[in-house]
DNA sequence: GCAAAAGTGTTACACTTACACCCATGT
DNA sequence: ACATGGGTGTAAGTGTAACACTTTTGC
């Protein structure tokens, strides 16, 4: 009836910083592989919904709240974790590196930023897990402005434009995708330019609503 | 460590026949809710993946084996099942009913098929099971031929027509439904036509491969 | 010959794709 | 003046949506 089944949940929370998509990782203390950085996770709590425990594990061990998740899989492999059995919720979430501060807690001994094509091989299935959500960030990329957490408030369309090229992993042409973006009205343009820069200013954007 | 959380799995397999959707379900005999009538279902083994815990609980029940199984939504609220704490996995087939011999076993009293306009509240969350299982249906239903589990294997046009009309609950134009799936390779025409009919036979068809 | 279901074509609109040059600014 | 990234339009192709009449059979 209750079997030993252990319940968790994991953490692809991704960000977008200097060009590069980075993915927040946690230092472990505990076992299992302590000292290896992991994606931020932890057992469910009996009296919580599985999304109200990620959001209160994700707080623990970072610091970072308020933020919206999205379940994209499970990880129920059998042996997907050492010594026992445990099923594992995985939730995504894209945020503003800028706006949050980072605060190591509970089990987690570090809590950082880490550049996502640097990534090397991490404990469990959590590299699996990565691909997982980028995959599924990859289908969910045109439905409605997703993008809006990890761009910042006001952008240029090209600096748009490199984060979905960066995402989708494919070249995207410029009118193309000008017209696209401003036709379904996902974004809007501001009476105001980039400064500062080597070049002909860009218009700014932002997204609308 | 080792909650003492329950994790279940529960199957939505939907029939056609008669030009009615249909749903399996089962009589219960023991507790909780004994003698109702619910959606095939149990809790997972330890040393299983969830989709053959799935697989063999829809067996060990209804007698059903060798079908396809899709994870459709994981049914979570921490009240969802009176006594403790169980999370249910549920996942959603479509079979031919004339197919499959149903056999009762391990804690059904008896499996038939329901008339899905007919069904009324079942216990737990059972009802919205079916409801996500439905929606997530006329998502699906245009990618590849997963009505081909519905469907006879040669059909008129106008059945197959019927059925996408029934699961989307929406009329569908004759003429361009047929240049949809024909153009799209997803059916292709045999020298073949109906008999016994009170008016003109119909070209016979059968899916693709 | 008539009732009943089967079958068929065209046009308008929306969306996607491919493609190349001029513009505005900082140095 | 020139290097650099910013910005623009058009045409072809593809998919979808709306719409009404003729054909074939059983009775």
């Amino acid at each position: 009836m209750h079997l030993p089944i252990g319940i968790s949940v994991d953490c692809t929370i991704l960000g977008y910083e200097d060009g590069k998509m980075k993915v927040l990782l946690i230092k472990r203390d505990k076992f299992p592989e302590p000292e290896k950085w992991s994606l931020p996770g932890a057992y469910i709590s009996e009296i919580e919904t599985i999304e109200n425990s990620a959001k209160r594990v994700l707080n623990e061990l970072t610091g970072i709240q308020n933020i919206f998740l999205t379940q994209v899989g499970i990880f129920d492999e059998p042996n997907r974790y050492p010594d026992h059995r445990v099923i594992s919720v995985l939730y995504c979430a894209l945020i503003k590196p800028e706006q949050f501060e980072l605060i190591a807690g509970s089990h987690a001994k570090q809590v950082s930023w880490h550049n996502l094509d640097e990534i090397k091989t991490l404990p469990f299935d959590h590299n699996k897990m990565i691909e997982h959500s980028l995959n599924w960030l990859k289908e969910e990329i045109w439905r409605k402005p997703i993008l809006n957490s990890l761009l910042p408030d006001k952008f240029p369309l090209n600096q748009m434009k490199d984060l979905y090229q960066l995402i989708l992993q494919a070249e995207i042409d410029n009118r193309n995708f000008r017209k696209k973006v401003i036709s379904q009205e996902l974004v809007e343009r501001l009476d105001e330019k980039t400064k500062g820069g080597q070049q002909r200013p860009a218009f700014l954007y932002k997204f609308k609503e």
